[in-house]
RNA sequence: GGAGAAGUAUCGAAGUGGUCAUAACGAGCUCGACUCGAAAUCGAGUUGUCCUUAACUGGGCACGUGGGUUCGAAUCCCACCUUCUCCGCCA
């Protein structure tokens, strides 16, 4: 959420902001309405101060045995005319409310300005494309011939875009999870952290979820919850609602969590595969920092996402979002894209996002820089570290052997108890 | 799922219709005094937020949350949430 404030006071900035992100007019109506909010505002606040005031009046003219019949009226109608004005004011609040919370967040000014993906940036790329002397087959195709994954079942227990990992691509996934988990703990100070996989509205439209996409998510029939599209939500909203320390930052978070996504306007895309799917598995990677930390924090979140791929030796390139590609919450993006040979195309396996103060906003997740001062907003965030269906995917894609085993990458073996390889079974 | 209890500042806790919410009292924390230094002791200070303003200038709001009653609500009424205890069920 932006900064009521700040929109107030440089309508021109943000306005122009907003523009980078082909975003117009979005603030017309809010000016509006603010205008006549702190109007009413006023109002409501004198005749409150009276009623204060004439209520305690009441109060000694009671003790002292006199009349007080006239003020006691008076306060009556004062009550009134509160009540009406109140009224007013929480219905202003409500649709102002629900502006703000359907504006994307400002880019950065090293952002990149265009409406799409197009306009993204080649940051870095690592690793070495590997020649094949044969075909190459797609991932599907190789998990399937393999019997490590199983579509077709998958869609007999659960319809389209599930998958189900079987034998040694069961176990291939979680030695991912594992290895994942393991390098971020171990290696870049991580705290691991196992959240619920179903949150609460509030931590929806803490993170930026609701209320703009909630039909990109999966609601629980029962209750206001949700299951959680990413371990960000969860992560980002440990400390909704808190003021910290400022010897509590910064804060390292990661967690292994399934994902779950409803992807309501995404048929007809990587339909084949693992690419894209309803439920999936990730390692998340998020980071509550103070603001003049957050730029310097992204680049390192950034590369210890990489790192990851460059153990398992998975060639990627590192791009810089445009202003029109990024996510709603973001103020600057990096996705890691990985080489996947059967598309001859590099595909977004991780995403690294600094969303500077907005979701701290919105969560209302603040810090104190000192003892005595005043609360601040914190920055987050967040990124994929990485998404580890995707992973098997490249793997089973940059390992392939031409009689269609897989070569088990260095790094993963003693995940795997020691194998080396995955062939087909006799 | 059933019965009961409780939600007030950093923590414990008092307040049960008005000059006790800038929140009693106790603890913690910060600063100061005493001290060679520390402990003990003594003194002072310690919520957030919104509107307004040149200005903590003036005011509003917040006692789990949301309503209601009242001139006036932490206090009375209703609903909900959370926590705890007991019972039931369960991996």
């Amino acid at each position: 959420m932006l900064d009521a404030k700040y929109i107030r006071s440089q309508p021109d900035v943000v306005e122009a902001l907003l523009q980078k992100r082909n975003i117009s007019g979005a603030l017309d109506r809010f000016l509006v309405l603010d205008v006549k909010w702190r109007g009413l505002l006023t109002q409501v606040e004198e005749r409150k101060n009276f009623r204060n005031q004439a209520s305690q009046e009441v109060g000694r003219l009671k003790k002292s045995g006199e009349n007080a019949e006239d003020i006691m009226e008076s306060v009556r109608k004062t009550g009134a005319e509160i009540k009406a004005l109140d009224e007013e004011i929480a219905s202003l609040e409500l649709e102002i409310n629900e502006i703000l919370l359907r504006i994307p967040n400002l880019p950065h000014e090293s952002v990149p300005v265009g409406i799409d993906e197009e306009s993204n940036i080649s940051i870095r790329s690592w690793g070495e494309r590997r020649e094949f002397n044969f075909a190459p087959l797609a991932h599907w195709d190789l998990g399937t011939n393999l019997d490590i994954l199983d579509f077709e079942r998958a869609a007999k227990l659960s319809g389209a875009r599930f998958t189900v990992y079987k034998g040694l691509g069961a176990r291939l996934e979680r030695a991912i999870i594992n290895f994942f988990l393991d390098v971020h703990i171990e290696q870049h100070g991580y705290k691991e952290i196992l959240p619920p996989f179903m949150v609460s509205a509030e931590c929806m439209q803490g993170t930026g979820q609701l209320p703009k996409f909630a039909e990109d998510m999966f609601k629980l029939e029962q209750r206001e919850m949700y299951l959680i599209p990413t371990a960000e939500v969860p992560l980002t909203n440990l400390y909704r609602e808190e003021i910290l320390t400022a010897e509590q930052l910064p804060q390292y978070l990661t967690a292994y969590t399934p994902c779950f996504r409803a992807e309501a306007g995404s048929h007809g895309r990587d339909t084949r595969g693992v690419i894209r799917q309803h439920q999936f598995n990730k390692v998340e990677l998020v980071k509550i920092v103070t603001p003049e930390n957050s730029y310097a924090e992204l680049e390192k979140l950034t590369a210890n996402a990489e790192k990851v791929l460059q153990l398992l030796k998975l060639p990627y390139r590192v791009m810089l979002l445009s202003s029109g590609d990024m996510g709603f919450s973001a103020a600057k993006t990096y996705d890691i894209e990985v080489w996947m040979p059967s598309y001859e195309a590099y595909k977004e396996i991780s995403s690294c996002s600094n969303c500077e103060d907005f979701q701290a906003r919105r969560a209302n997740i603040r810090y104190r820089p000192e003892a005595k001062a005043k609360p601040q907003f914190v920055h987050t965030l967040n990124g994929s570290g990485v998404a580890v269906g995707r992973t098997v995917a490249a793997i089973l894609e940059n390992y392939q052997q031409e009689d269609g085993s897989i070569i088990i990458p260095d790094a993963l073996q003693s995940y795997m108890n020691g194998a080396k390889v995955i062939k087909p079974e006799k």
